[in-house]
DNA sequence: CATTTTTTATAATATCTACTTATGAATGGA
DNA sequence: TCCATTCATAAGTAGATATTATAAAAAATG
């Protein structure tokens, strides 16, 4: 069995309601834009499938019958979730309606992308979004399985079906009170973290990752006194003197600085963390490609 | 252009629903009864029309995008609204519900037809019927235009397009009150009408030609005091002594007798009066088809 | 009352749609 | 690595949906 339709033809219910405004078959052909017998032909079609006349015909006389008149209403609500449907599509498409869902890397989360969101909100104000932050690991897993549409994340690798352009250049950087020895230095050797107290993040954040592997590669150890989960404790426990803190560069930007801290370059080391915006190739979701645009702009 | 269609397929629309429920296409088309590609096409085809994606392809897996998601519910609203239109006619043609728009010539409509209307509403409490009465010329033309699905009317003619069963046989009859001297007789001469005042209905009604006609061609000629347009009216005079009424039998029998007015028949006349049924060969309409069939038994 | 005009229905036909089966490709598990 | 599962694609077919052309019937007109 093929051409087989379960329920009645919406075009023919289409056709029946403008027969019945119009009160005859060829003003309503002209009204829908097709050919007269176009119009006959649906009527008849739908006559036969409901089994019962919907017009009386007198004549040339088109008048409704009273099983017309019943099914009047019940085709008009056919037809108006329809138009609605695309109504609602469209709407989709003109961002002027629809959701994204992005993920970001908590630190590009917490520090950078608060000001595209805002942005993006003040562009497109009836776009939801939702944010989720969290591990790069975790966000690849959830961006592959469709989860999320976008994703600001370090790159692990080339994902097969997806895109990415780089985001944000970051570098890790030494920070300081303002009344410790080195705050007058642009930079200082990495040998010398081994001297001062270190405060750095949790062994399995990326920021500390990035850190251990280039002091490794520097044939350097270091031994951390205080682990944090959080860029925001590391810099209170610094500016308590607690110690020399490690984090990322946007953690002590202007906008986001606390108290005076000091930040300084590690001499010959290369620490840069690169976040990059990875979404599907097709994505398909205006309103995601409008906050992607956005966030690459 | 042919094939052309203007919105979006419903059964497009109801592979989506499925496959959002069922979560594979697979098991969607199982669920639907039809094969797995042809399932596929139509998500394609859908999400083509919309310009943008409904789910999310990773691997095997089908995940709804933002997009799908919002889309949804207009969706299951397009495929309920068909939904109910069909029941809505299914139940127009189970008789659970439905309207008849009847008419009957004024005699039949008041005197005849309501106890078939109060059996069919115990048949089929759910159906709506509008009775009209009027005369049978109005009637008829109300049914040849469409207006109508039933009538009780007096022939006049074969009606193209309509078929016909006779309904009530009736007779015009002379009454007079039980006081009266002819209070006893089962019939009269003709003759004998043009001695007494004489009360009838109006001239533009039925009743009132068939006297005439008949009388015309006996070679008679009456003169009525009253012309009444109502037999109701005519039984009150002729009980209060203002005459002797020429009424249709209906209206004296048992069940409608008002008083002791006696009804003798004129010797000799014939004046049957015969109420057809008129019905369109094809009437499409069920609720009007039970009608007539309760009429008619 | 015959003729013309208007309007709907039918016929023949072409294209497009909506299925089918057969097959390929990719994923996930053993 | 192989196998099973699942989705996508290709090719083919019956049916649906339009078209144009034409007939038939009803109203309008002279």
């Amino acid at each position: 069995m093929n051409g087989r339709r379960p329920f009645p033809n919406p075009q023919a219910l289409r056709v029946f309601l403008c027969v019945a405004q119009e009160g005859s078959v060829g003003r309503a052909a002209l009204s829908l834009g097709m050919t007269q017998p176009g119009v006959s032909q649906h009527l008849q079609a739908l006559e036969t499938q409901i089994g019962q006349a919907l017009f009386h015909r007198q004549g040339r006389r088109l008048v409704l019958t009273k099983t017309g008149q019943d099914l009047l209403p019940q085709a008009r609500r056919v037809v108006q979730a329809l138009e609605e449907f695309v109504q609602a599509a469209q709407a989709l498409e003109r961002l002027e309606r629809g959701r994204v869902e992005i993920g970001a890397a908590t630190t590009m989360a917490v520090y950078v992308l608060p000001r595209y969101l805002t942005e993006f909100k003040r562009l497109y104000p009836e776009i939801r979004i939702k944010l989720e932050s969290g591990s790069s690991e975790r966000l690849t897993q959830r961006l592959l399985q469709g989860e999320l549409e976008l994703a600001v994340v370090e790159a692990v690798e080339h994902l097969e079906g997806f895109e990415r352009q780089l985001f944000y250049e970051d570098e890790l950087v030494v920070i300081v009170p303002p009344e410790h020895p080195w705050a007058r230095k642009e930079e200082i050797a990495p040998e010398q973290l081994a001297e001062v107290p270190l405060i750095v993040r949790e062994p399995g954040a990326m920021t500390f990752r990035v850190l251990g592997s280039a002091l490794e590669q520097a044939g350097l150890e270091v031994n951390p006194i205080f682990y944090t989960d959080n860029h925001e404790v590391t810099k209170r426990l610094v500016l308590e003197g607690a110690g020399v803190g490690i984090v990322s560069s946007v953690v002590v930007r202007p906008n986001v600085r606390v108290g005076n801290l000091r930040a300084l370059r590690l001499k010959g080391l290369e620490l840069r963390r690169l976040f990059w915006l990875f979404y599907p190739k097709e994505l398909g979701n205006p309103a995601a490609e409008a906050l992607k645009n956005t966030l690459l702009s």
